[in-house]
DNA sequence: CAGTGGTCTAGACCACAAT
DNA sequence: TTGTGGTCTAGACCACTGT
């Protein structure tokens, strides 16, 4: 990466640092590798840092980068592709798929999560939480809501909550047919608790994925689950095929 | 809005700020209703305008505001769900899905893209441009590549390029049978004329989803379209059922 | 402890939309 | 021309990680 002196263009600054930036990731990094840090980048630009910054900001949006404070900026591997959404329509916890359940208890869920659950305003449901790991790196944090009327012999369980009554739940979710699941994502900022789950900063870009299960033409459950944004590639297949990989500049002809 | 003075508290000030604006949107205002400016509003709480700026950034990537420069910051209405991946098999093109097509040529396409479909990385493959509109507001632009061979019979179209070439390369390819699709969404950042077609600014959050369309046990056309990450939730469902609402603020239990 | 990224300030000027 | 959000600067200090 040499002393480049940004040309006068018309476009911002930080975008053609971006751009500049993302050339020499490509040519002259390898993953992993680590970055001069933002003030001798700055410099060497001739940019104020909080200019740099930005630059930086994009990259890591686009999970080129991955910045930890006390530590530096290094070369992001490309994203992982997860499966979110297989055709198998398996109810959450069938099978190794990547999640651990870790706790798990009766609560009144948030208004919205009792409206698409058929559930009055004031029914506690269960609620189990999940954490997906791949590649030894946390991606994903989940809430699950169960409508007691889902699994009507958990009442047996008397664990108020843990590891254990979670498993117990899920398991019971399976014992129903399930009819169909649907969808959604969108963009979202991780809330204090799953930025600290997710091993990022409270703020952090995330993809929330909302699945509602059904069975008996009700929904039987409700999953809410954030993702990574800047290290994960959410997949939606039905073939079960090979990787689509993104060119990190989306180069159109 | 009051003058709210902000407490000392162990969080950054932006994310507590984000947090207040947040209550004030919900409970003072109304969708479409304008903000006073950064200025007043950064005065107002007693912090600099870039801290005020990087609370109001998180709002817009939340989807709960709209900032447009020379105009002002507006409330923005809930996010649309835009379906990406129903269960009906379609081809592109098929049907009334908001999609327009806009142009059409034929062009060698980027390395990554040559390596999806399996042609050799210099033989060329119609690109078709489509815009997708929901509401009046432009959602996503895509770009589609579909392969000479997917559509061998085109060769009688003389139009080097426009609309009712793009129209005819979508006809072609209904006449394949579809055996399946597959996608993927990540996190990405609007390339200048992708953000020019979505009337947003260069770098502005985008949700990128690709998609493979597999005909004849291999792929018979690649998608990348790229949606507005502030104003879509995308959809991937079986059943076509109700729409799942999501709580501006997700709070948990 | 030294070094990193994260937050914050108080300004300045620019690009754009409406008047 | 006026007022808006967008960009940029040159600092300061804080929070965290490693040694």
């Amino acid at each position: 990466m040499g002393t480049t002196q940004l040309e006068t263009v018309p476009e911002p600054k930080y975008w053609h640092l971006r751009t500049v930036l993302s050339e020499a990731l490509e040519s002259e990094f390898s993953v992993g590798e680590i970055l001069p840090n933002e003030r001798d980048l700055a410099a060497r630009f001739g940019v104020a840092r909080a200019t740099l910054r930005q630059a930086l900001e994009q990259l890591e949006l686009e999970g080129r980068l991955q910045r930890r404070r006390g530590v530096g900026t290094t070369v992001a591997p490309p994203r992982v592709g997860v499966a979110v959404g297989t055709e198998q329509h398996a109810w959450p916890g069938a099978g190794e798929d990547g999640w651990q359940a870790t706790d798990s208890a009766l609560a009144v869920p948030p208004a919205t999560v009792a409206d698409a659950l058929v559930t009055g305003a004031e029914d506690p449901v269960h609620i189990v939480r999940r954490s997906r790991v791949t590649h030894g790196q946390p991606v994903a944090a989940e809430l699950l809501y169960v409508p007691q009327s889902s699994v009507p012999d958990l009442s047996a369980i008397d664990a108020p909550s843990g590891a254990a009554r979670a498993r117990a739940v899920l398991r019971e979710l399976q014992r129903l047919e399930l009819e169909g699941q649907e969808s959604a994502v969108e963009l979202g900022s991780a809330r204090a608790d799953e930025a600290r789950e997710l091993d990022r900063l409270t703020g952090a870009p995330v993809l929330v994925v909302t699945t509602r299960y059904l069975a008996h033409g009700r929904t039987a459950a409700l999953s809410v689950a954030t993702y990574r944004a800047d290290t994960c590639r959410l997949t939606f297949g039905d073939t079960g095929g090979v990787e689509i990989h993104q060119d990190p500049e989306r180069r159109a002809s």
